[in-house]
DNA sequence: TTGTTATTTCTGTAAATACTGAAATTGGAG
DNA sequence: CTCCAATTTCAGTATTTACAGAAATAACAA
């Protein structure tokens, strides 16, 4: 697998994305990569595109995997595992959104939840406010995401297209 | 400024949080902490609260400032600086959205388009084809979220609410 | 001006994170 | 079973990032 211009630059570009916002900058490196292969790779030519040591990419991939948008395959006479990406946007980005749902927003509505009952107790109504304010205003998001995230591909398309129709909806 | 239970967990959960979307823990701490204060806090105040030194506070609050989300004000009779944070959560949210589109978003956008460019140049059309599909679909995110944005907070909510009818009004 | 307090910048250090290479393990194939 | 390729785990190292404390600067008061 040889990078050529344009795909070097995603993979990098990618990679320097990712640790903006918490992903290691190799994990989102393979992920770029396996996003603009032909076919799915091995993990050692995943190591010799990318430069780095085998062993990474083993752990990397297995990080894609948990994140559940990369997905072993297999390749009739090679016993090797072969991986491979959603390739279609929006399914990625769901199965992104809902993963961190799960491991980041919903805990910590969780924990919200429990300190306005503790500032509850505590007598203290200003945090209480502050915070059941900020634990609504995550559950309204993740409800309404719900919805959204139901559509079709093309719903989305469209619903995004319609962008100007909600406010009128809404009907200020 | 003394640390309630509820707020002294709420501060220690949101700085992880940042860590996981790629913010300083500290960074986010003060957040949390400018969050649920009664009243603006000078740099001391915060220092001495959260147990850092004072010149990390001031580059923490900096960075702050920079996402637009704190801002300074005054104190009669104080020479000190005094901070305070957004409170309305969906303000918060949209400067969040808003400066991570500036410096993510936008710029990845046009990486991308370059990226097309060249694929094109070099003939390389499955990558043409996944890049731009890429482009798209974070350009139509970027539209759609310059719709909503200019709801204003009570539209939001009943967007939210209204969750289940966008199906509907796609129409399948 | 000088003294005082607040703030920022900077440099060295500490901590956290990422990574490599070697060793251990797994899972067929013969 | 034995052998061999593929994969994973792990321990040590390197790199990056965060941080404290000191020094420098700024802002004001007297």
């Amino acid at each position: 697998m040889e990078l050529t211009p344009a795909t070097g630059k995603f993979v990098l570009h990618w990679g320097e994305m990712g640790t903006r916002w918490g992903i290691n900058r190799t994990v989102a490196q393979i992920h770029a990569l396996l996003h603009v292969a032909p076919a799915p790779l091995h993990a050692e030519e995943i190591a010799d595109t990318l430069g780095v040591a085998r062993s990474n990419v083993s752990t990397s991939l297995k990080e894609l995997q948990g994140w559940g948008i990369v997905k072993i395959v297999h390749v009739m006479g090679d016993r090797r595992d072969h991986f491979e990406s959603i390739h279609d946007v929006w399914a990625l980005f769901q199965t992104i959104m809902d993963e961190r749902k799960k491991r980041e927003i919903d805990p910590t509505v969780a924990i919200l939840r429990e300190c306005v009952a503790t500032a509850k107790a505590d007598k203290d109504e200003l945090a209480q406010r502050r915070l059941s304010e900020l634990a609504e205003f995550m559950e309204s998001m993740s409800g309404w995401y719900g919805q959204v995230r139901k559509l079709p591909p093309a719903g989305w398309r469209q619903l995004a297209r319609m962008g100007g129709a909600i406010g009128k909806l809404i009907g200020r």
